[in-house]
DNA sequence: TTGTAGGCGTTATCAA
DNA sequence: TTGATAACGCCTACAA
């Protein structure tokens, strides 16, 4: 792409550009919107006058004249949040491929920033992505009803929705706390409007009590490194060996919560995260459920894109598999390992941080 | 919030509700835009007469006429940087609360699509905050003559721009070393393009020649965890003692580097981050230079919306302070220590982590 | 206090 | 394959 000219002023127009290539106004448009209607000679001739002004097609007024904005929302409880952080990044980067820019909202965990944000939006914008959703069903459907609407992890029916299936990742996670001994463990919650809380709850739930282990549910306000930190004290006071997080943050925080006091990972607790953006950062690596935040934003930009176009109403409920990764934060309870005599002890160059192997799903 | 009417089919203009209200159109788009120029009563016919249509003035037209979106553009080179997130995050909040809607532009730190998102997003908004901008700077300067721009962390004069000042705080770093006894050091770089980048480095540079420390510098292609990791060979290749790295995800990964070469953090080696959103959740904490980003992101979306207000094109340079706080990825040096017969270790509930203190600027 | 008319930058319709 | 010309829905001088 050659660098447009650096003449300012105001943004050059449609007939600017048919007046320096001696077209008409109808035959600018054309080059951009519908090339094939022009010739070959034509269109690259127009094209090479718009790029020597600089000329870019005005959205707005194209918006005017079609109905059709070029915008899609994506609304995230929360920004920083890193799994969706690596989602908006795929979806912001195949909106752009599609030619859609984005609106981005961020709730702040809070229902009805949710529901002004995508009222003040609606008109500016030709779709929805509604990422973990806080907002009550009703509403949901309120604005799904007015634009063609994409949810993820929101399981509503009817509606168009992506699922990041931690379930089963999670009932390999109690699975795999069993198999190395531990009795007693927590599962940590996340918010508790997100479906992905309910799922991964319900899955820890289930099968604790088919393995018959001992479970404790620690809920927090928030889920964050600091709402995880505190859970440490609880934690050891309900005497459990090992915990499954809601997300990696959390497990992060439970980890340093615990190394406050002087409690170490995994040689006295054990501990599952979720999400696997920063499982690999952490020392020691978590054992984490591995969800393609990235890849979901892109599926979901796809599916809106397709249902924006052909203004289908076609409803799917499109699940993405996951897979509990099993690095070094989960080990062999204490009291198992006295009583087999042996205190696995990771460490070496490899060992430390455990090549990941694949666990179920 | 009563239910507007569920009458559907194109959606009612100016137009309708002029013949509804037996007025005018300029009355309608007063009553709506400018409702302190009608009676009383006027108002209230031509607002009654809007509801019962079910009549909401179309932004776009209004958008094409004035100029006034209500619309921001907010461009990052890469929104999963922790960092960015926490700076977009604050953005974010004071654009809506002063009534504006954010497009998110995700360049991938590559400059020729921050200048086509400009320029494609450059008609539907009122003003660009840009965020460590990789363009050159005539076109950053061509984007800012089209639209009221605010920069952070690129200093082009005559520009509006909000400046996170690291470099005191990386001298200070560097003194921070040597006091410790480190006489080999390294900077591990971040994007070339980048003012932060140039800024750290010139500090380095300058206080390490002034204490006489051999200095290394590693360039990175990009600043991540994984650049980080890729780094610790040749830091141990170069035998230096201690590095100070672009930023917290670097020093991350460079401390996990080490780890896979047995190397320890802070015994063996010193480290030292930067921006302090996730200095606090590794271990050890990493000593680092503290930003407040949300902070940033905040005051420049302030600053532009007064630039959006009065459409005045006062230059300001603003400087916000950072400092170094050090935890406890910052020791003596091996041969130092041992020198001195004490190997402090820290250890125990408290020390492991460190109560931060503050140092410097 | 209200109405008239022209324009914002594009696209779409209809001819040529 | 291209060109006139009329929308698209609203705002805003200017006039009344």
């Amino acid at each position: 792409m050659e660098l447009p000219p650096n003449r300012s002023g105001p943004a050059p127009t449609i007939s600017r550009v048919a007046a320096e290539a001696m077209v008409s106004r109808a035959t600018v448009s054309r080059a951009f919107g519908a090339p094939h209607l022009l010739s070959r000679e034509t269109v690259e001739a127009v094209r090479a006058a718009a790029t020597r002004l600089g000329y870019v097609p005005n959205q707005t007024a194209r918006a005017l004249s079609t109905g059709r904005t070029g915008n899609i929302a994506l609304v995230v409880p929360d920004i920083t949040n890193p799994f969706f952080a690596a989602l908006m990044r795929g979806a912001q980067a195949r909106a752009r491929a599609a030619g859609y820019a984005m609106f981005l909202g961020d709730s702040d965990e809070r229902p009805e920033l949710e529901d002004e944000l995508l009222a003040k939006l609606a008109a500016q914008v030709e779709g929805f992505l509604l990422v973990a959703p806080r907002m009550a069903e009703d509403r949901i459907r309120h604005h799904a009803a007015r634009r063609p609407t994409v949810l993820i992890n929101s399981d509503i029916p009817d509606l168009t929705r992506l699922l990041v299936d931690t379930g089963p990742s999670y009932a390999r996670g109690v699975e795999h706390l069993a198999e190395l001994g531990h009795r007693r463990i927590a599962y940590v919650a996340g918010p508790a409007q997100s479906w992905s809380n309910a799922q991964r709850s319900a899955a820890v739930k289930a099968t604790a009590k088919r393995l018959g282990l001992r479970l404790v549910i620690l809920s927090t306000p928030r889920p964050s490194f600091e709402a995880g930190r505190a859970c440490a004290k609880p934690l050891l006071l309900k005497q459990v060996t090992a915990a499954l997080a809601f997300d990696d943050g959390m497990a992060q925080g439970i980890a340093a919560g615990l190394a406050d006091w002087a409690q170490s990972v995994p040689d006295d607790f054990s501990l599952i995260g979720c999400d696997g953006v920063i499982a690999t950062t952490t020392v020691p690596a978590l054992t984490s459920v591995a969800t393609q935040c990235g890849a979901a934003g892109e599926r979901a930009v796809d599916i809106l894109v397709d249902m924006m176009r052909d203004r289908v109403a076609g409803h799917h409920r499109i699940t993405i598999p996951t897979d509990l990764v099993v690095r070094a934060s989960t080990g062999r309870p204490r009291i198992c390992a006295a009583a087999t005599g042996t205190v696995e002890r990771r460490g070496g160059i490899d060992g430390r941080r455990g090549s990941p192997s694949l666990v179920g799903a």
